[in-house]
DNA sequence: CATTTAGTGAACGTTGCGTTCACTATCAAG
DNA sequence: CTTGATAGTGAACGCAACGTTCACTAAATG
């Protein structure tokens, strides 16, 4: 921790700084607002520092959104009990997608093009989804309360994807009654095991 | 039509001649880089007169997208046949997508924010939509091959929904594979009547 | 024909882009 | 401790698009 009254930083400090300064700005104005010269401002240093390392703002907010998620990692443990193992999941998702990563996820979708590159940031944030649902339902079928078949990419997708759908066609994160009829309508009839839970 | 050399356009005319450019516009370089300029100049019209009717980019995507959804009507008859219905519906939803509409969808989800006063677009693209299903889940209750308790929104929106999601996320719209999974996966076993097809 | 209405096109100041450059703080080697 | 290499700063640049303004002109009205 060499900081105080940083004279001048460099490295990782002044890259932990800029992506600092750029997830608090994506929170504050947007991805669509968001500017490199405030970011540049924010974190106290030159525009050239920015361009020197990312080509591009969506470069950069991308950095900056991996950088968070290595950053507070985010164990999870399933009670086994699948219901509340989703809702807890879905909750996740709703928290992540108010801050930051919202708005990166927001700003990815609008410059997307059929061509374009996409891909990383989507697995970035997927790929963590993913990995919780499936655990929850391997503890499932463990369990014996949910179909083997279940376990299969679009079903354990569907939760986070009809979360994602609502956030991004809505501009806020699903309601909780929303998550209780996703959860009651539409992903336990079709995962449950007949007969039970 | 008063047209050939038109001299100077006015009203309507113009009016159409613009959303003519920026559906045009939309198409061919994507709502991200869609330039006021750019629309002005290949409706041969000044950029004020873009501006005296409306007041930024957005609205004036929003105005052309619904000046063409009231061009082109699009009448939808279901057979009886649920699957096939849906998939009819899907497949269009998949061609909307790839053209202006699709792009209009993606500004707009780029440009969302909580307090954004959205509503507007997505219930212009939604509802249509919303209609043909409802219209296709009617005619399976009546045949005996849906549960009634199918017609539900969350039900009838769920497959316009994941077509949504997959095009905002992908960048293109969903293959035919994804259509079959999400009909035979999610879809169809949610709202089949048990024991029929 | 005279008047009102509406569109044109060029110019304007502004903002943010992405780049460049002269300067300077920091670091590692001798 | 000095010296040179490395890396960051901050101001300036030209550019593109913004949204606005204005003098001019074509079309419609009567």
């Amino acid at each position: 921790m060499t900081e105080s009254t940083p004279g001048r930083r460099r490295g990782h400090e002044l890259e932990n700084a800029i992506f600092e300064a750029t997830l608090e700005e994506l929170s504050e104005v947007g991805y669509a607002n968001l500017r490199m010269e405030s970011v540049a401002a924010r974190a106290r240093a030159g525009k050239a520092s920015l361009y020197k390392r990312w080509p591009s703002r969506a470069h950069l907010v991308r950095a900056a959104v991996r950088h968070r998620g290595a950053t507070r990692d985010m164990p999870f443990a399933p009670t086994g009990d699948v219901r509340a193992d989703l809702e807890r999941v879905m909750h996740r998702i709703a928290a992540f997608q108010e801050g930051p990563d919202g708005e990166a996820i927001r700003g990815y979708v609008g410059e997307l093009t059929a061509a374009s590159d996409g891909e990383e940031l989507r697995d970035d944030i997927e790929r963590p989804r993913v990995r919780m649902v499936t655990e929850i339902f391997e503890a499932g079928i463990a369990a014996g309360v949910l179909r083997p078949e279940a376990l299969t990419p679009r079903l354990v997708n569907l939760a986070p994807s009809l979360m994602t759908h609502y956030f991004l066609t809505r501009g806020e994160p699903a309601p909780q009654e929303v998550v209780d009829e996703i959860l009651d309508m539409v992903v336990m009839p079709l995962i449950a095991e007949p007969g039970r839970g």
